[in-house]
DNA sequence: AGGTTTCGTGAAAACGTTTTCACCGGGCAC
DNA sequence: GTGCCCGGTGAAAACGTTTTCACGAAACCT
């Protein structure tokens, strides 16, 4: 019955040799692959066969050439070493998986010649839409060069104020959240309590979060430190932070992130400090490990890889001919570890 | 000068409008894109300026279906939200991107039918390469696959002996590594170390770092206990520990991973058992929040970023004509943190 | 029964590159 | 001067799909 044998030669196989051996078209076999309903169900049968037999795998580019389609979506992030964009790209994967989109991904670390490079990267690839994280949504070449082009694209992490709403965004809320978790500091009584930041210059959910701090401290009607920057790869760091100890003798420390508020407890340790005895520590993300460590670290609890299907959600909906829509706010969480608690009497 | 507006209208710009814009042929702005030495000053300058001009962004699809190449890795990891494939993804993203490459990535849960289904998914994209760990490196289906079809592989994390010395792989050794943490907890004075594995049936990492905790034992006189596998997300993993550590009445435990000793070191509170006062837990992986947790934990120190990285560059000599060399070992690293102490009295 | 839709199918065009091939002119060796 | 080679160039084929178009057959309306 068959005429060519099941491997003719080392040449990789393609529809035109599924189409031969089914005994029908080109034609016929892209709609067995594509739109199975509209084609009789014998000729089916037979080219099903025959993609099996000559274990035919279509060909992408070939594909992405002719429909002008990848089903990929492209993913920046600012780095992959950050437990916390590691979750968020987890959720990413998954989600997008389950929907038939593969990912690609470009890191920019946290540099915006880099997130204009990685943007180009992944247009050149012709990637459908992006989820992407950005150093600051507000002043982003790279969004706005994404807004002319029409390319779909959703911010995680990042979050916008009203202005900008035409952009969207799956994001906790930041300013709320660290509003939140200050107020906890001072209801357990703290009254001086100095906050932690990475880059405010350069990240917008930094300063959301600093914001938050100053609403807290203003609110309970106690005035706000100035933040110490924490450079964070800085060998100084350490001194850095007993200077600013010594200086505003703060009793609450609270961390515009787990990875600061880790380093904070270590360098803690090292100037004869212990937490939460002598000095109390808050952070912000919810790392998997943070809530793991002996003491618990309190924190507030962004669900990264819900961000992370969110945004997929959200921006398959956008390739789906959805209306721009409102920013998605996923809920954060207080999580009340032992590395806060009253100040000494 | 110019004969048609630098932006007709909403089509994409193709390299037969550079060609146009710039008065020569397609063939030649494809030569200065890829060999430029090729092609006379003139020209070559007139090119690039439309290039810039017309904002051309090559289309990778079609670039890809004529030369039958992506200049793409693949990379297939068992999960994003474990610190230590994330950070490997890191090592091969930056160290990818450094050499021209660009990566595509798809997770297996661990799962060998998932292995497949990824593996199958970036070999319709037609990656030039794949970077992978699978769950056991000697039985795999999607291995001999990516043998017989040619396709060059580097396997990371996965060890192999030397029977299969054909697949190329870079890793630590697991065996010794091993076997030196236990050494060392032996050394400490303990000589009922009781080890905790992840699932050991699906993973050769696992079932090498038993071989190296029963060598050490061996060697030092002393009987291996058997060792319990926990099941990571199971409910009841806090009461499968207590029950073993009130059998065994180890003094020391090691784990096969940092994560499974955090476990460990939380469900040892729940237990009223101090660590290290009452028992020490040592880990393996490195994760650089184990560093900073407070005791930080005494663990096997694996170089994550570099394993990428040299994943890397040794997929790339493959591609370049390299001849299938020794397993790439990198050094391991005992950090002696403060979860190990000597056992009471 | 006649007209009109619908359905299933194949031939061929199209997608945007790279690469082969042939050509042309000019420099070089004799 | 003639013969050769060589660097630079363009026309056109090729890559593997999807999609348009046309066509015949079968099904559906009156």
């Amino acid at each position: 019955m068959t005429r060519d044998p099941p491997r003719s030669n080392e040449r990789t196989v393609t529809m035109v040799d599924v189409a031969r051996h089914a005994r029908v078209s080109v034609a016929t076999v892209s709609r067995v692959l594509n739109t199975p309903e509209r084609v009789a169900p014998d000729k089916s049968a037979a080219v099903r066969e025959a993609v099996r037999e000559l274990e035919f795998r279509p060909n992408l580019a070939g594909r992405t050439l002719r429909a002008a389609r990848t089903r990929t979506l492209g993913v920046v992030l600012p780095t992959l070493s950050h437990p916390v964009f590691a979750e968020c790209l987890h959720g990413i994967e998954v989600s997008a998986r389950e929907r038939g989109y593969s990912i690609s991904i470009a890191t920019t670390g946290y540099e915006p010649a880099q997130e204009h490079q990685a943007s180009e990267m992944l247009l050149q690839r012709r990637v459908d839409a992006m989820v992407l994280t950005v150093a600051d949504a507000r002043h982003s070449r790279v969004l706005d060069k994404l807004d002319a082009e029409a390319v779909p694209y959703v911010l995680v992490y990042n979050q916008l104020g009203r202005t900008h709403s035409r952009r969207s965004t799956v994001s906790v809320d930041n300013r709320v959240a660290a509003r939140q978790m200050v107020e906890h500091l001072i209801g357990l009584g703290h009254r001086r309590i100095l906050m932690l930041a990475g880059n405010v210059r350069q990240s917008d959910r930094s300063r959301q979060r600093v914001q938050g701090y100053g609403d807290a401290m203003r609110a309970a009607g106690l005035t706000p430190l100035a933040p110490i920057e924490l450079a964070f790869m800085a060998p100084d760091a350490t001194a850095h932070l007993g200077n600013a100890i010594r200086s505003d003798a703060p009793t609450a420390l609270f961390c515009s992130s787990d990875q600061l508020a880790l380093l904070a407890i270590r360098d803690l340790a090292a100037l004869g400090l212990a937490v939460p005895a002598d000095i109390s520590v808050a952070g912000f993300d919810g790392t998997s490990l943070s809530a793991l460590m002996v003491p618990p670290l309190t924190t507030v609890v962004q669900p990264s890889i819900a961000l992370g299907r969110a945004a997929v959600e959200r921006v398959i909906a956008l390739l789906d001919g959805a209306r721009i829509a409102q920013p998605t706010v996923l809920t954060h969480e207080l999580r009340l570890g032992a590395t806060a608690a009253p100040p000494r009497p």
